[in-house]
DNA sequence: GATTACATTCAAAGCGCTTTGAAAGCTTTT
DNA sequence: AAAAGCTTTCAAAGCGCTTTGAATGTAATC
């Protein structure tokens, strides 16, 4: 069913019925009940693809998505997605979402944007000096970046989460404890999320006159396998670290039970502190030793991006907030105590 | 750039370029090449929206995901779309996701398909009789299920793990091992792969003329928290089971730490049995206690449906097989023991 | 009754692509 | 030299929608 049978049906033209339909005010009230009635009746909807060459919207944002066969389903990008979802389901937006190869994320963006099918889209798993930013600001099209990249000016829209001033504060709170001895289980070294934590950590330290060893400091997936191998392998080194530091309660899941099978005591022999980005999946509230966290909603996150992102396509003369940086709550709980 | 545009750089007709960049054989071998270059040099993408208004494909699948607020973001639906994504690059499609309501998936469906902006789609979160998949089928318009319906007549494109027969052999196992009261942590009651999997433990349990007790079997959101808080209520319980089958290994991360809190050995003195979608972000194998698994790759089953769903798409005529059934591979490690 | 204003409706153009059917330019055959 | 057959290119139509500018009918004003 197109508009063109819909308007045979109706005995009314084409351009009645689209006005009808899309709520313009110069219809007869009579005729648009008539056309709502016909239109839900025989199930009509708008093909989006004409509709996108005619106004120009495609009710769509866009996302690439990196994929390799090696690569970790991420449950944190599931999260963010789930914000998204929410508020694209209040507007009525989709979402296509084009996979690519880690090293052409730069090429299917330009892809993305030429090819038409989407009004905007988002960066995530920003890198330091992020190509993909250059690019984004040389095209004329919304976009808005989750994270920050390192080294690149700041004069793009993004929203991120104030990774280096919660990473301070959590080994602030170490440091208080007596710690000196910290370790950091990070993210991948080449996201700025993780770059971000390090300098948090990093700084922290130096103002105590300590130095991140790097020999403490480790870049993985964030996996239950890497957080336990890397834990394990911190618990075997001659300079046992007395407390450490997780970039997702995910990695912390691992660390905690290499900590309880080398039969130590969380909170009391070690100490541990982890990022808690509320996945719905793994409550740091729920491990067995209560984790302290760092605490910011990563569905929220999405609900934001989309948000703005929309308001971006729909009212591009308002201008909005360039920058936008949310603070991590930290929350002390059972897994932090005095250095041993 | 478009390509009136380029037409006129090239001083070539627009059908020519056309013709010359989708590969038809009618064009001079030198035009070819002055055309592939100039497109490379201008970047040139064909506008999406017009190709598929043009030709009625849209290189694109959809899907319809189910949204609400305290909705857990879904791990296992991570993984499966990791596969998906995997399948689609390969084939240069794209996917489009639309949020729905949960109660208003039909809904959404009907307007994916109408809106024109995807070639096919698939349906998962399957229920018992499944009013989507009677909707599905009247639609002329390419589709296929992740899982099945149980009391729907097998008539439609799909892709299952044989869930029934994989419970019903884990269970035959604990019974083996001299288990009779035998507990089940299963997915949400409404979805079909729980059905089947209780379903299957009934059966086993039935061979043994036992039957599964109501109490000892649970129906919630695949969490770490809800797999936790229901063996704790079945530790609590007077009939405490010596064994648990558990839907996936996030529910048996939750159910081992009770277990462990409550001061008990995981394959002595009771054993546990959990489903595994092979996620990245968790591996049996690496619990404290490895866990025995019936093993079925969630990711490959996303590069499975996004290949026969492509494959439907681009040669319609080929016929290709209707139901198709996957075993899980049971796996056995020391999470399982003799009845105590 | 003629004029103006307003409320409705419509025909047609255009979005950027693919595809049909025709045309133009060559080469080969009669 | 004309006819036939290729190869290559092109103009134009059409996909389903929105939107512009014009036309129609009706009510209000002079």
């Amino acid at each position: 069913m197109n508009l063109k049978q819909l308007s045979e049906r109706l005995g009314l033209s084409q351009t009645t019925i689209s006005r009808a339909l899309n709520g313009y005010p110069e219809v007869n009230e009579d005729t648009r009940r008539r056309v709502m009635a016909a239109a839900t009746e025989t199930g009509y909807r708008p093909n989006r693809a004409a509709r996108r060459l005619a106004t120009g919207k495609a009710g769509s944002l866009g996302l690439v998505m990196p994929v390799s066969s090696g690569m970790a389903s991420d449950i944190h990008f599931a999260e963010f997605q789930a914000g998204l979802a929410e508020e694209c389901l209040n507007h009525e937006f989709h979402f296509v979402i084009v996979p690519a190869q880690p090293n052409a994320e730069a090429q299917a963006i330009r892809a993305l944007v030429s090819s038409g099918s989407v009004d905007g889209y988002y960066l995530a798993y920003m890198r330091e000096n992020d190509p993909r930013l250059e690019m984004a600001k040389s095209l004329p099209f919304p976009f808005i970046v989750h994270g920050r990249s390192l080294g690149a000016e700041e004069n793009y829209p993004y929203l991120d989460v104030d990774n280096e001033g919660a990473f301070r504060q959590a080994t602030q709170l170490l440091l208080d404890l007596g710690h000196r001895k910290i370790a950091l289980l990070n993210g991948p070294e080449d996201l700025d999320f993780a770059q971000r934590r390090r300098l948090g950590v990093e700084k922290a330290l130096a103002a105590a006159d300590l130095a991140l060893d790097p020999k403490m400091t480790s870049h993985t997936w964030m996996t239950d396998h890497n957080g336990h191998a890397e834990m394990v392998r911190l618990l075997g080194s001659a300079e046992r670290p007395t407390a450490v530091l997780c970039a997702s309660t995910v990695l912390a899941l691992g660390a905690v039970r290499a900590i309880q099978q080398a039969g130590l005591r969380l909170g009391k022999d070690i100490s541990l502190i982890a990022h808690d980005d509320e996945l719905m999946l793994l409550k740091p509230e729920n491990f067995t030793v209560p984790l302290t966290t760092t605490r910011s909603s990563l569905r929220e996150a999405g609900r934001r991006i989309a948000q703005r992102l929309i308001a971006a396509i729909e009212e591009p003369e308002t201008p909005s907030p360039l920058g936008e940086i949310w603070q991590a709550e930290l929350i002390i709980r059972a897994s932090t105590g005095p250095a041993p």
